[in-house]
DNA sequence: ACCTGAACACCGTTCAAGT
DNA sequence: ACCTGAACACCGTTCAAGT
């Protein structure tokens, strides 16, 4: 919320942040437990500039996070033009699976790092935001319950980040998101019972 | 054929491993960071000890796991046998997200260690066996729609893990597992829509 | 057969020394 | 002001030496 000058700092010290956190996008989502030594490396930097740029390693896994998340949250307004309520909240739950499991060595390394309060700074983010949009729609359209929070959402597709991406994981995110449609629906003003 | 039984040890050996889990439950439950030394010194075994019993420490970690959750898995038949199948079954979760919050320092433990495919193998374990009970006894009531696996259930209470134990997780929880109910009886033979 | 604890490899973080 | 990389602290794992 406040928006205060955030260090403006020499334009070669900001050109290695952007360096550290292009490198650490990839490095991360290829392995979970990079080493900050390699992300530094590969960014060519020495570690102490990676520790003036980031109070720790969780920082950067956080940040790197963001981003990516971001980019997901930014689809829900488009699939919320495009579709149906119900339509859009349920693809997007799609995309999302999809981008948790190509970003897996993301996930995992967010969940070895941060699985305590740091999460919930990044709820009040933006995806929750797209979330919040999706319920909304849907609640005016009567197509799901009244009354559920966005942190509701976020608890029930939480199985999502534990699926395997090595492995058959389609149909599982596909009856688990299901069932997650199911029981939003449940108590709606337009119940129309469960839809495949 | 006569099989070379799984280490006939030592008594003194089998003391050891047993110190070590016990010692390991304590300290695991209260820092998911608990340094192999530490468990191995206050169990009084060396670290040497320690690797002979266990191949490495997620190992432990996933030993402790299994059989605590035995301890919750074992109450899900009492609970079938004393409830209605939806009542034991909404018990049995409100008793599991109250495990895993007692024992929160464990389930971060876990998934620092195993996120990938350890858990898998914990999957035929009591646990699954108890919520199979569970599921097939509501099926069978109409209280639940047929063909949800063990699988499907464990994804959709995934959510619980999530929860900071520290914080006021009750009604979080509660939330949760009302709307996974929910998704659960939808579609049932005897539906009677959402029930608090 | 079993145990011990120093030693090794590795990683996150710091800091004295440089430009 | 910013950077570097050796140094430090710490942890998982191994292994030579003991009983």
């Amino acid at each position: 919320m406040d928006e205060e000058k955030s260090t403006p700092q020499r334009p070669d010290a900001q050109r290695n942040r952007e360096r550290i956190l292009a490198v650490a996008l990839v490095e991360l989502t290829r392995a979970a437990d990079a080493p900050v030594s390699t992300i530094a490396k590969k960014a060519g930097v020495g570690q102490g500039t990676f520790y003036r740029n980031f109070p720790n390693r969780e920082a950067l896994v956080l940040e790197v996070y963001r981003y990516e998340m971001q980019q997901v949250a930014d689809t829900a307004a488009q699939l919320l033009r495009t579709r149906a309520p119900d339509r859009a909240l349920r693809e997007w739950m799609d995309r999302l699976a999809q981008y948790a499991m190509a970003k897996a060595g993301l996930a995992v390394a967010l969940r070895t790092t941060a699985c305590n309060g740091s999460l919930a700074q990044l709820g009040h983010g933006p995806v929750t935001r797209g979330i919040t949009l999706l319920l909304q729609a849907n609640e005016e359209a009567g197509t799901i319950r009244p009354g559920v929070t966005p942190d509701d959402f976020q608890l029930a597709i939480a199985g999502l980040w534990q699926l395997d991406p090595h492995s058959d994981w389609q149909p599982r995110a596909a009856r688990l998101l299901d069932l997650v449609m199911d029981g939003l629906r449940a108590g709606a003003p337009g119940a129309s019972g469960p839809r495949a």
